[in-house]
DNA sequence: GCAAGGTC
């Protein structure tokens, strides 16, 4: 009978490859796929039996609300708290979830009994390997509830304050950058901590202290002591006590005191305080630091970088360890020194039952790494050197003084071990060295200085601080830390300055403002403590999934009616803080209703604003928008407008800022960039009508007058791009589609007329009279693109970058829809065939 | 377009 089979699933590839490795002893085979599978034969509960481990990439399932629930404008945040959820995979790409089921599937078959169990290790070592598969427990059901829970209440608390706080400041500041104003429980009280910072700043009172400094002169060096009473803030009574010491003159050494004092090596580094070093001593952000780290790990220069672990677990390697650090030429001596001289026994530190302490795996020397791989991998190199090396010894002395009735002293360094320091040597103690005194010694001053100061606030927050605070309030994890720190970056609520400070913009300030206002539990780091307190519940077995889950979201529902109620308050900050829509912008175009100007806003998201009707049109985004020669829209009298796509190959197409908003046909299931949603029938914003789909029959801007042919690459059509002279294109209106014109042409237009054999639209070129390819130097020509022979060969079908992210599903979108507004006729013809000879 | 937490 063929041995047992028995499959394992890790929780990422590390450690099925850590797993397949202490339990075979490095004896398997690895097959490479999505994710690696390494089989082997080994020992399973004292039988015999054959094993195949592999792994998920991290969690195998996010959630998301159901389809209705989408779009935006037609879903009430506050039916979100009670909105089914559903389970989406994590990562569709990886495919983990089919995969991993069809293989536990197969397994099912071919094992004659199935089981499942979980091997749970203290740490991810051979040793502890080997003890969780000799005491197997069962699944904790709990725990995977509590996940569920965890990823229910933070999409509904997230969703439900993000959409409504967008909904209600989008579009009422010009100078408000605001295309989503996110709210999170993590992300909120992030952010919470540089605005609290900033305030600190801001309402700082500075304060005048003055300090007794005398000064002596002793063997010719001069020595100024401090004062007991270290600063008085009140300068009478300062200027009493210079006076007293000042009568006296002598000062006697009333004591000596030598104390042998340690400062203790690091413990192991583990990931969180790898980002603040790489922060805070190496100007490194958080994310490019695991970029960094990440690759070391691949390429086998230092070991696992996601760890929240600072002990080592018993079984480390370090004579290995150091071994491959021996012959380094940057830290070889050193080493050697620590091999022969024997090295210490780390501190102990903290085991979170993960990966051990991120350590060299092996040697490296400047040339081999990047400039900025290097220095990561050097400090972790000198912190794991620190680790193993002696506390760094020294003794302090305090000699003390009297006079006129006061106290000073001076204090002397002096290192008699340098231990770890000398391999970190920023964390040095400095040595200060002290004249020889004598108790009962009596020295003159030579100067009693009053020291004049102020006390100075804090600077800005650091991000090596945020990342201390984060981590002590258990706001995210160490895995998620960065990511938070990049969201409030990248939402435009703080700035990383120089020194990776965190300083908050006048978002960032207003909304934390407005929380603290309206409800200051929304901002502060208890919150994630509360949610996480309560799943903990869940996860231990306490308390029932539902009726927590049910229960945190009715508070969160609670919390989110009083904010809609109250939003008025935080509005008043916002109106304090930003310009109303009328005062910003300029001039740009023409309504059709008023015909007076409406005013382009340039901040995000984009829009037109009609001080007159008090009316907000938006624009498609991330281009430059211009007026179109003062042309009109002959359906509303709006003037039309030309937008250009970023980018050297942008496409630019002219638009109505009225049908862009509200299109006038019935019949468009399709809109620029999206599918429009039919129940609602309201826009995204920056989702519209541009001419190039408008089905009007008489307009020169239309589909129907612009519209040339078929595309060769999906259901669109192609559009004359207007303003591309003299590059003339004809761009597809659904696809990335590009087809070149001939170049260099002075004009080139669409006619009324079409192709008698295909339909297409008989375009007119008039060539430069120098370049032309016509007979006898004319210019103009009349032809279809198609089937004109001169004009067929000069055209050519090119890819544009980024004209929809998703033209396949677009293109699909339209051709349920029919050959509906595609031109009389163009869709007829079988597109690719047309194109057959390019 | 929205959260957070996994991992790549």
């Amino acid at each position: 009978m063929a041995p047992p089979k028995v499959l394992m699933v890790a929780e990422k590839p590390s450690i099925a490859l850590s797993i397949a490795s202490s339990i075979s002893g490095g004896q398997m085979h690895s097959r490479k796929g999505s994710t690696d599978v390494h089989e082997f034969e080994g020992m399973f509960i004292g039988l015999p039996a054959y094993f195949k481990v592999t792994s998920v990439i991290g969690h195998v399932f996010s959630v998301d609300f159901p389809a209705k629930y989408q779009d935006w404008s037609a879903t009430d945040p506050i039916d979100l708290f009670q909105a089914p959820i559903q389970k989406t995979e994590a990562n569709p790409k990886e495919k983990i979830y089919a995969l991993k089921l069809s293989s536990v599937l197969v397994f099912k078959q071919m094992m004659l009994e199935e089981r499942f169990h979980r091997a749970r290790f203290s740490s991810v070592t051979g040793k502890d390997i080997l003890k969780a598969m000799n005491c197997l427990v069962e699944p904790n059901k709990c725990e995977a509830l509590a996940v569920d829970a965890r990823q229910e209440i933070d999409l509904k608390v997230g969703v439900a304050f993000t959409r409504y706080q967008t909904g209600y400041f989008q579009g009422k500041y010009g100078d408000l950058d605001s295309r989503v104003i996110s709210y999170g429980p993590c992300q909120t009280p992030t952010l919470g901590f540089c605005v609290q910072r900033y305030l600190q700043i801001t309402t700082f009172k500075p304060e005048k202290f003055w300090a007794l400094r005398p000064h002596i002169m002793v063997d010719g060096y001069e020595l100024q002591l401090e004062w007991e009473r270290h600063r008085l803030f009140d300068m009478d009574v300062a200027l009493m006590f210079q006076k007293l010491v000042l009568q006296d003159r002598i000062l006697e050494v009333t004591d000596m005191s030598e104390k042998q004092e340690s400062k203790g090596r690091p413990p192991g580094l583990n990931t969180v305080n790898l980002l603040k070093i790489a922060s805070s001593a190496l100007g490194f952000g958080p994310q490019m630091a695991m970029q960094l780290a990440e690759r070391l790990y691949i390429q086998g220069f230092i070991s696992y970088p996601r760890t929240e672990s600072t002990a080592y677990p018993s079984s480390f390697d370090f004579k290995g360890t150091l071994g491959a650090l021996a012959n380094n030429p940057m830290w070889g001596d050193y080493v050697q020194g620590l091999l022969s001289d024997g090295y210490h026994k780390p501190q102990s530190g903290t085991d979170a039952g993960d990966h051990p302490p991120i350590t060299p795996m092996r040697s490296a020397n400047e040339d081999m790494l990047e400039r900025d791989a290097w220095r990561l991998y050097q400090y972790v190199c000198q912190h794991f050197l620190g680790t193993v090396s002696p506390n760094c010894k020294y003794i302090r002395t305090k000699v003390e003084f009297s006079i006129g009735g006061e106290f000073f002293h001076c204090i002397g360094l002096h290192v008699t071990v340098k231990g770890f320091t000398s391999i970190m040597p920023w964390l040095a103690v400095s040595e200060k060295n002290l004249p020889q005194f004598a108790k009962g010694d009596k020295i003159e001053v030579s100067k009693v200085e009053l020291f004049e100061g102020q006390t100075a606030p804090p600077d800005y927050l650091s991000e090596s601080e945020l990342i201390s605070l984060m981590e002590k309030n258990g706001i995210g994890t160490d895995a998620s830390i960065s990511a938070h720190i990049n969201n409030i970056c990248e939402r435009n609520y703080v700035q990383v300055q120089a020194g990776r400070k965190l300083v908050p913009t006048a978002l960032g300030i207003t909304l934390i403002r407005g929380y603290q206002c309206i409800d200051p539990d929304l901002c502060l780091p208890d919150i994630r403590g509360f949610i996480e307190q309560q799943i903990n519940l869940v996860a231990k077995g306490e308390a029932d999934h539902s009726c927590v889950v049910q229960h945190v979201l009715e508070q969160f529902k609670q919390k989110y009616s009083y904010f809609v109620k109250q939003i008025d308050n935080m509005d008043a900050l916002f109106e304090a803080q930003f310009s109303p829509l009328a005062d910003s912008g300029r001039a740009l175009s023409k309504c059709g209703k008023c015909l007076r100007y409406m005013k382009y806003i340039s901040s995000q998201p984009s829009r037109l604003y009609c001080g007159t009707c008090e009316e907000v049109y938006y624009l498609p985004q991330k281009g430059t928008i211009k007026l179109y020669k003062e042309l009109t829209c002959p359906l509303d009298n709006f003037e039309l407008l030309i937008f250009s796509m970023a980018g050297p190959e942008g496409k630019s197409f002219p638009l109505c800022p009225f049908c862009y908003n509200s299109p006038p046909f019935e019949g468009i299931d399709t809109l620029f960039g999206v599918s429009k949603t039919g129940s609602s029938g309201k826009l995204g914003k920056g989702t519209g009508m541009p001419c190039f789909l408008c089905p009007h029959p008489t307009c020169r801007h239309s589909l129907i007058a612009q519209g040339v042919c078929a595309c060769p690459e999906c259901n669109g059509t192609l559009v004359l791009d207007p303003i591309s002279a003299p590059k003339w294109r004809l761009y597809c209106n659904m696809c990335n589609c590009l087809v070149l014109l001939p170049q260099g042409a002075h004009r080139i237009a669409t006619t009324r007329e079409r192709c008698p054999e295909c339909d297409s639209t008989i375009i007119e070129v008039d060539f430069n009279k120098n370049t032309t390819p016509l007979e006898g130097g004319a210019t103009l020509h009349s032809g279809c693109i198609l089937c004109d022979d001169l004009l067929h060969s000069l055209v050519e079908v090119k890819h544009g970058k980024s004209f929809f992210k998703r033209a396949g599903r677009w293109a699909r979108a339209r051709g349920r829809g029919g050959h509906r507004g595609r031109g009389r006729g163009l869709g007829k013809m079988d597109p690719k065939m047309s194109f057959r000879d390019f």
